[in-house]
DNA sequence: GGTTAGCACTCACTTGATTGGAGTGCTAAC
DNA sequence: GTTAGCACTCCAATCAAGTGAGTGCTAACC
């Protein structure tokens, strides 16, 4: 049952009408708003088929139509299309964006925001995993007798400090010879890689194994608890502006999963593909959610894919303007970020 | 026009009620619930004066009475009876903060989700200020040729850092002899005094004039957006439990105060008075949050007050709850800061 | 055979009237 | 000063009728 031009032309203004309006639509409204050159009886017609075949349903008999998840699938794949953005629009977010580009973090969560503003949803974002980075410099500070300061810096530039307590009191020769060693053997490396080879390399190759224990105590752990799950929420506010969440409870549910960063985080990561991904209601197989949509991007250092930027909403969510909001974001984010790996 | 005890009863009553219930409370209620060996007759007389002097309010006429802000404040003042907490939930307050102690920032914002947890309303923390809290160590870490990281550590351990770039490529030499300068002459100082004084004394005093100059610049621009509003909120979710929030409207304006972090901070900063503090309804300014109480205690590092903890709700709040609990985090916030500054 | 006008029908939503109940204020008696 | 009794107010829930948007079906049209 391939759809024939008329009835894709007529999903297509049922779908774009109500993610305009919110409001079930009739045949009358497509066939006055919409000048397809047929009575509102054909369009009747036609509707009846459609939601035979699944991509329309009637919130009640007497009501319009709305699409199913299926006919916002249909209309995701094969109708919408996508909104170009002004060379000034994506000139304005690439600066927004630069205007904080030396510090990664706030790079990560700036996309958060600028994607919240532009797209008026719930933006979320996955910031990289830093165990999974090249290190580009472990460093520990001394603070005082008893404490350091462990400083991780990732490429291309994401920076983690915790304070480690010692297991007894450190010279500060014996910690610029930790320093020393880091910067020899770790450089490069990623924090996963540490694992118990490398410790057993490093232990054999100083001869000091009291100060080699010492060491690699405090990392282990300093490192143990690095953030992995690095998630960035923003414009939950916007959730209040779709009605569709007009009722409390249903935005309660919702805000609960939203608030529970490991949800968050299976919610997202189910796959690093790159490139643009769209889930739509139930295909979300998470409790609660079923009503949403996801569209997301994944985002890339050096080609290799290492988080994710997205938005959340409604799945009577205006698919051709998010989706290139989306992308352009992933883009501008894999650019800096691996522009600044270069320098 | 003080009140006699009678009449104290019946708005502790009252309030109790109203609090427990969300309903205007009627003489009958009263009556019933709470022996006070009069009749309901007794009491709406009562009322009625209270009513005129301002503690209470009518809804409507045929309704009961609830209490107004000078009920509460009146309560809050002189009738409620703060709850006290069992020597167990003390105990697990202070461990649930002791598990993060040693990272400054987590430990605050762990007070935030504690408070939250705890008190079943929004929490808000305000963290120190960190240009006036002691350097304990300024440092920086070289990247690569252009860029360094400096990292600054305040007593008792917060940390920041910020990738800055260097004006020209500096060698590890030279990176090695601003390290040092900075640790000789500006431990125990306060950012916010690195003022221009210190400044000419330091050129002074060193007679490479081209490497200070390179050093004071990076000094100024890492140090420059160091964050100084750092407030941490949590369990906004639970906004949406309160009967007074079941009107999505509402939640939107407040949550757009919320969201807004300059209003969070004028909001709490109006004065960094010592001890607890509740603001009631209308005593509170700010637009939007005329429905609102707020309870607030400050927190110290060795009995200087650097930050402010809060709970956020209706007006019609566990007011016996909420003051002992805020109050009981702000005392081991404290002692937990005062007590890493020790070792 | 596809298209369309016409028409009966469905169903949510609005409006207005009715009712029940919770609560009050007032008065008169205790 | 306290209380029982009573008329009164007003909200909230319930119900019936009316309205309107939209549908499906049928029969006529091109």
């Amino acid at each position: 049952m391939p759809l024939n031009e008329r009835k894709r032309q007529i999903l297509r203004a049922i779908t774009n009408d109500y993610i305009d309006t919110a409001e079930p639509v009739g045949s009358r409204t497509i066939a006055r708003r919409y000048g397809l050159g047929v009575s509102p009886a054909t369009i009747r017609n036609e509707m009846a088929d459609l939601e035979e075949d699944g991509y329309l349903q009637q919130p009640h008999t007497s009501a319009g139509r709305i699409p199913s998840d299926k006919g916002y699938r249909f209309y995701v794949d094969a109708l919408m299309d996508p909104e170009e953005l002004s060379v000034e629009e994506i000139r304005k977010i690439r600066e927004a964006l630069r205007a904080e580009h030396r510090q990664m973090e706030e790079l990560v969560h700036g996309s958060a925001r600028l994607l919240a503003l532009l797209s008026q949803y719930t933006s979320i974002v996955v910031a990289p995993d830093l165990r999974f980075g090249a290190i580009r410099r472990l460093q520990l500070i001394p603070l005082d007798e008893w404490h350091v300061l462990l400083v991780l810096v990732v490429d291309p530039g994401f920076v983690q400090s915790r304070i480690v307590e010692t297991l007894r009191p450190l010279q500060l020769h014996e910690i610029a010879r930790m320093n020393h060693f880091f910067s020899q053997r770790l450089s490069g490396l990623m924090v996963a890689d540490i694992g118990s080879s490398l410790v057993g390399e490093m232990r054999a190759e100083v001869n000091d194994e009291v100060l080699m224990t010492e060491a690699l105590n405090l990392l282990a752990r300093g490192l143990r608890d690095i953030k992995k799950e690095n998630v960035f929420l923003d414009g939950t506010i916007h959730l209040f502006n779709q009605p569709e969440f007009r009722d409390i409870n249903k935005v309660k549910v919702l805000l609960n999963v939203l608030d529970d960063e490991k949800m968050l985080w299976d919610l997202l990561s189910d796959a690093f593909i790159s490139g643009i991904q769209v889930t739509i209601g139930r295909e979300n197989q998470h409790e609660g959610f079923q009503d949403c949509s996801l569209v997301t991007a994944s985002y890339e250092i050096d080609g290799q894919v290492v988080g994710k930027v997205g938005v959340i909403g409604p799945t009577r969510m205006d698919y051709e303007r998010v989706v290139t909001i989306v992308e352009c974001i992933a883009m501008n984010l894999s650019e800096l970020l691996s522009d600044a790996r270069r320098h």
